[in-house]
DNA sequence: TCGGATCCGATTGTTAACAATATCAGGTTA
DNA sequence: TAACCTGATATTGTTAACAATCGGATCCGA
């Protein structure tokens, strides 16, 4: 299981509350839940065996990491997750993980280090990245991501990061299936990224990182751009109604 | 009142948990309650003449905002302000109003580029800053950086900003109380900030705020270092106690 | 036929009682 | 004396019932 997902599916997790918040978020993530459903209180409550008491309570952190939105008097609803909120989401992360990776370039130890390279020999051997798909989809690449804001021993950004960014992340990877031709790209970038940091080059760390990211973010783009366009030659009524 | 504080004190705010959530916040930001100190439940809740289930939905969302810190089955304080993570803090807010800055230069529009400068003038005007204590404290300053993230259009950036670390960063300044000798050049390099971005020129505008914000970290840095060593020098058990 | 007011049902917000857990004081034993 | 166990107490977590609000269907009038 990925690093950053703080609990095992089955490990007890204090209160019911915790349990049933871990549960909720993981099959919002995966699309259990469908993006942009209605949630029931009561329904949810009888389904997880618990009072709404609790659920309520879960409901609440979950709305706290953006991942359901609430009206009051209304009820709640898993986010629907937009081309332009990606987007937002990838300028975050270029601000915040170029941050770490000049941070780790100063603070990294030699341990750290290691796990870095053994992670990046792992997703080499296993020939994922011939495939494409996988690289992106396993979540191998920000397994490597987690690892670089640890490094940067900034607990508030690992906290923001882990915690909120990448839990969306992996929701739009599952739900839009993001495999491309950059996993091997990607891959190679990896490389670079860590080679910077072992130099004690924040700066360098820094700049590959941001590129990095950057380019994830136009490669979605473009993406994009290509399906509109197809979708709007398609269902020709968009271009035109009123 | 500040322009990034969601809701005035009296206004309804639709539902129970939302008017104490704000009431609470206020008086945590600005030490009504004190830092540290242990909050029961069945006590604010009379205090504020509501039952726990509403006070309970309010203490989560301070938790969301890093403004309480609860463990289970034991209960909740108000965060206690260590120098290094107001240090870490300042290292977040270095990464996202970089890119905010660099976003306004891209986007910004005429009308908010006046109510830009309209500020500063208001700043310059008012003499806060021969005094130095002002401009800090009574939060002009973080009115500036808010109008700024705000002219970046990206609605995540705002929200993380505002909600979050505009609210930890007001709690610093209330507790620390820090006037310094710093205010008129801030505010200079206010004015060198809204230039560049006035030019379109991004990167600019990223490089000064950087350097903006790295120098109050610098600046609080060196206050620490200060009282540190002069506590230590008052308080020698300190310096040698195993 | 369309617009709007009104009622009904369902859902959410709130409350107060109940259960489970941790803290602390006191006593016991090595 | 110190460490450990034990029980009382208070606090938190949980539950189920109550109140308030919203959305939609129905009915009425123009």
């Amino acid at each position: 299981m990925a690093p950053y997902t703080d609990q095992q599916p089955g490990e007890p997790g204090v209160t019911l509350a915790d349990r049933v918040f871990t549960r909720l978020r993981n099959a919002i993530v995966e699309g259990e839940i469908p993006a942009g459903s209605k949630i029931s209180e009561p329904e949810l409550a009888a389904e997880y065996g618990i009072s709404r008491g609790p659920l309520r309570d879960a409901m609440g952190r979950l709305e706290a990491c953006h991942l359901v939105e609430r009206r009051a008097n209304v009820g709640a609803r898993v986010v629907s997750l937009s081309q332009e909120d990606l987007l937002e989401l990838y300028i975050l992360r270029e601000a915040l993980e170029g941050m770490a990776a000049r941070l780790a370039a100063e603070r990294i130890t030699e341990k750290e280090l290691n796990h870095l390279r053994r992670l990046l020999k792992q997703h080499e051997q296993r020939g994922e990245l011939q495939e494409g798909i996988a690289y992106f989809q396993k979540e191998g690449d920000l397994d490597f991501h987690f690892r670089i804001v640890q490094a940067s021993g900034n607990q508030r950004l690992v906290q923001l990061l882990c915690n909120d960014l990448y839990h969306l992340m992996r929701m739009y990877r599952y739900q839009f299936g993001m495999a491309s031709a950059r996993a091997l790209i990607a891959f190679r970038e990896h490389g670079h990224i860590v080679e910077a940091i072992a130099d004690r080059d924040p700066e360098m760390a820094e700049l590959i990182m941001r590129r990095h990211i950057r380019s994830s973010r136009v490669n979605v783009e473009m993406l994009f751009d290509a399906r509109d366009s197809l979708t709007r030659r398609s269902d020709p009524d968009l271009s035109e109604a009123g």
